[in-house]
RNA sequence: GGGUUGGUAGCUCAAUGGUAGAGCAGUGCCCUUUUAAGGCAUUGGUUGUGGGUUCGAGUCCCACCCAACCCA
């Protein structure tokens, strides 16, 4: 339901939209052929240019017989001047129905007005679609966190923070992909929909093949299946696409996210994370043009900077909890539990002994390491596809990236003994009704190559290098509730 | 799931329990190089929803919806 304000607007907009018919002119109107975007013109600019050009009406200045208008578009923004003594009044009672938000062609030459701004001296002004609907605030923006969500595309026109994140989110994604290219890897595709959800441990949504008459879930992570390629012959192999977690929404994470994975046979987790480390310095250099990535605050003061200079720090998990806690190993379980309680560290949630440690150095650790640290020998438990450390197989050789305070990649030695697969996993399910992959499990019988392998949560990755808070600001189309109405 | 904060005009925000306001956007007029253009005038409200307390509720109480943050 609208209110009578809201009907006043769209009803402003109605009539403009007919006296642009009754003026013959087609408010939707077709194709434009242009020379330039607003931001190639900008970035290529010199006076006196013949240039057409299109794109939304976001400002509108009228100084009588001159006007002046921006034309934007998601490349950057380029000013027009209109004189109403030389476009004649037929012309500018057609450039009376143009709305701030309508989209519009431009014809003319490029000059720049006294106060240096560059311009376009337009000759002819071609509506190409009328807006029926009032533009946010143009200096404001979007500032409620629902519309900037559930109507992205007005945060996008009216924010340009929120554009310039996702041009980056694109530009990294697009820089992981060359880097991997560029380094003999290979872009695959394998199921979203698996008859069995395997390869992480997490809830997965769930969802009916009516031919089949099967019930499929949506992948939660797509390792089992790179794995099975690795088998077939692939030696270099990503995949960069979206999984499914049937788990909380929060700031760090969206029920649907991207993650790349990559695997290299041949290789261990050591080659892996040198790879990481170069990929996202690589990433960061392009993309960001630096090294050192700064965090705002809202009023635009740096709060932390992330220095990505290699080399990486690397520490053992176990000597990073004893940098916490130097008698930690020599507690009993219950002694631990009794330290956190201590410490207001609630582990009433972790079940297994392993569990309060790793909740110490998610909370201890992790959360306070802004620069890059390879955290390597983690505990087997923890990581139920990797290879078991052959000196102290109580350890797995896998490396955890974090950055940020968060777990931005791990990467491990992939564990390619059918035997031990199939009893960590039959372990980890518990004996329950959660059914192993037993197809994964015969692929390995026939032979996987050692291999290392990796996993680049992307959402995260976006987040520690163009400094945003929340999941919901890298992602364009976060999952909200649905809302009726409006 | 629990706690805290918030939801007022299209947008951004005000308003001790006592006449719901401003800026922007819109509309009209003035203005031939402006850029958050400027000046004058003006339209616009079921204060998230539903109850309650009160002479009187945007404001206090209860329930619900949505969101953000924190915790689990």
């Amino acid at each position: 339901m609208e209110n009578t304000t809201l009907h006043e607007l769209l009803a402003v907009r109605r009539q403009k939209l007919e006296a642009l018919r009754t003026a013959g002119v087609d408010p939707f109107g077709a194709a434009f052929d242009t020379t330039h975007t607003p931001g190639e013109l900008r970035a290529a600019f010199s006076d006196g240019l013949d240039v057409r050009c299109a794109g939304r009406v976001t400002a509108h200045r009228n100084m009588g017989k001159s006007h002046f208008f921006d034309l934007s578009d998601s490349s950057g923004r380029m000013q027009v001047y209109l004189s109403a003594k030389e476009a004649g009044e037929e012309a500018m009672h057609i450039f009376h129905q143009v709305d701030i938000g309508d989209f519009v062609g431009i014809e003319g030459a490029t000059f720049t007005t006294k106060t240096g701004e560059p311009s376009i001296h337009a000759r002819a002004v071609t509506v190409l679609s009328k807006s029926l609907r009032p533009l946010p605030d143009k200096w404001h923006g979007v500032q409620d966190t629902e519309i900037k969500y559930r109507q992205r595309y007005l945060d996008l026109i009216a924010n340009r923070e929120s554009m310039e994140v996702f041009q980056k989110r694109i530009a990294i994604v697009r820089e992981i992909r060359r880097f991997l290219e560029d380094r003999g890897f290979i872009e695959v595709e394998t199921p979203m929909m698996q008859a069995v959800p395997g390869g992480a441990a997490a809830a997965p949504f769930k969802t009916h093949h009516n031919a089949l008459g099967v019930d499929l879930y949506l992948r939660i992570a797509p390792e089992l299946y790179l794995k099975r390629l690795l088998v077939g012959g692939f030696t270099k192999i990503f995949e960069l696409n979206r999984n499914f977690r049937n788990e909380g929404i929060s700031r760090r994470h969206n029920p649907e996210f991207t993650m790349l994975e990559a695997y290299w046979a041949f290789a261990d987790f050591e080659k892996m994370a040198l790879m990481v480390e170069e990929m996202v310095c690589h990433v960061a250099q392009t993309v960001c043009g630096t090294l050192q990535i700064d965090h705002r605050d809202a009023e635009g003061r740096v709060i932390r900077t992330i220095d990505l200079s290699r080399p990486w720090r690397r520490a053992d998990y176990a000597d990073l909890i004893r940098d916490v806690d130097p008698d930690w190993y020599e507690r009993t379980p219950e002694g631990r539990r009794d330290w956190c309680r201590e410490r207001g560290i609630d582990t009433t949630h972790c079940v297994e002994d392993f569990e309060v440690t790793q909740h110490v150095f998610e909370k201890l650790v992790e959360e306070k390491t802004m620069n890059p640290l390879f955290v390597t020998r983690c505990p087997k438990e923890l990581v139920p596809l990797a290879k078991q450390n052959t000196g102290r197989p109580e350890l797995v050789d896998v490396y955890e990236l974090v950055i940020n305070g968060q777990e931005i990649s791990p990467g491990y030695s992939e564990l390619n003994d059918p035997d031990v697969q199939r009893e960590r996993l039959e372990h980890q399910s518990g004996g329950e009704t959660q059914k192993l992959d037993d197809d994964f499990l015969t692929a390995l019988e026939f032979g996987m190559p050692p291999a290392g392998g990796i996993g680049i949560g992307i959402d995260r990755l976006v987040m520690m290098l163009t400094g945003v808070e929340s999941i919901r600001d890298v992602i364009l189309f976060p999952h909200m509730r649905p809302r009726l109405g409006a």
